[in-house]
DNA sequence: ACAGCGATTGACT
DNA sequence: GTCAATCGCTGTA
């Protein structure tokens, strides 16, 4: 696998969720289906985190669906909602520590034609500005959930070779009734291709 | 077994 | 701006 050596390690997800959360701003998520390599810079993530965080999936615990933020970091949790609708997250934390952040959205760098085909549109404001839209451009359903994303192969998160200067705006997340005081929504200021709200 | 609902999106007024 | 779609997960019985 080419650029193996830049896929982001197991130590960079062990740490606490919100430094992992800002940190995945500007890398590159990639989706390799079969010869095809679908990349996005991701520009907006939200972090979760367990009893402390209403708004969690983890917060009364673990259940079928959310063990997989209670296990160690570097791991693709991938949900199902509103009966359409996939979102993809990378654990965090040590194992049995509750944490995922949520990719929100990513800027398409490469694989656009295929992300088009997948989203049913050609408009590139819309392929990818949204937790359940980037996931439906780039392919990702439970079918994914539970991937190590250490591994460089069918999906991971690797550094950018120069990335750029940015600054991180810091906001409520979004679609929550609970913990919304809370400052846990990450994005590149100024980047188009943040989800509105 | 089953009612309630959601870390969203797209269509419509 | 408002609201319906749609179904798997969760809590309760």
């Amino acid at each position: 696998m080419a650029c193996s050596k830049s896929v982001l390690p197991r130590s960079f997800y062990t740490r606490d969720t919100l430094t992992v959360a800002r940190e995945l701003l500007a890398k590159h998520l990639v989706r390799c289906v079969g010869d095809a390599e679908l990349v996005g810079m991701i520009v907006e993530v939200e972090a979760y985190r367990g009893s402390d965080d209403p708004a969690s999936h983890a917060y009364k615990g673990v259940t079928p669906r959310n063990r997989l933020m209670f296990g160690e970091g570097g791991f693709a949790y991938v949900y199902f909602t509103y009966g359409k609708h996939h979102c993809l997250n990378v654990t965090t934390e040590k194992q049995g520590v509750a944490g995922a952040v949520l990719i929100r959205a990513i800027e398409p760098i490469n694989g656009m034609e295929t992300m088009q085909k997948n989203r049913g549109t050609k408009r590139v404001h819309d392929l990818t500005n949204g937790p359940g839209k980037l996931t439906e451009a780039i392919d990702i359903t439970k079918q994914q959930n539970g991937l190590d994303l250490t591994k460089g192969e069918e999906l991971f998160i690797r550094k950018t070779q120069v990335e750029k200067d940015f600054e991180t705006v810091s906001a409520q997340r979004a679609g929550i009734r609970v913990g919304v005081e809370k400052l846990w929504r990450f994005y590149v200021k100024n980047n188009s291709f943040v989800s509105r709200r």
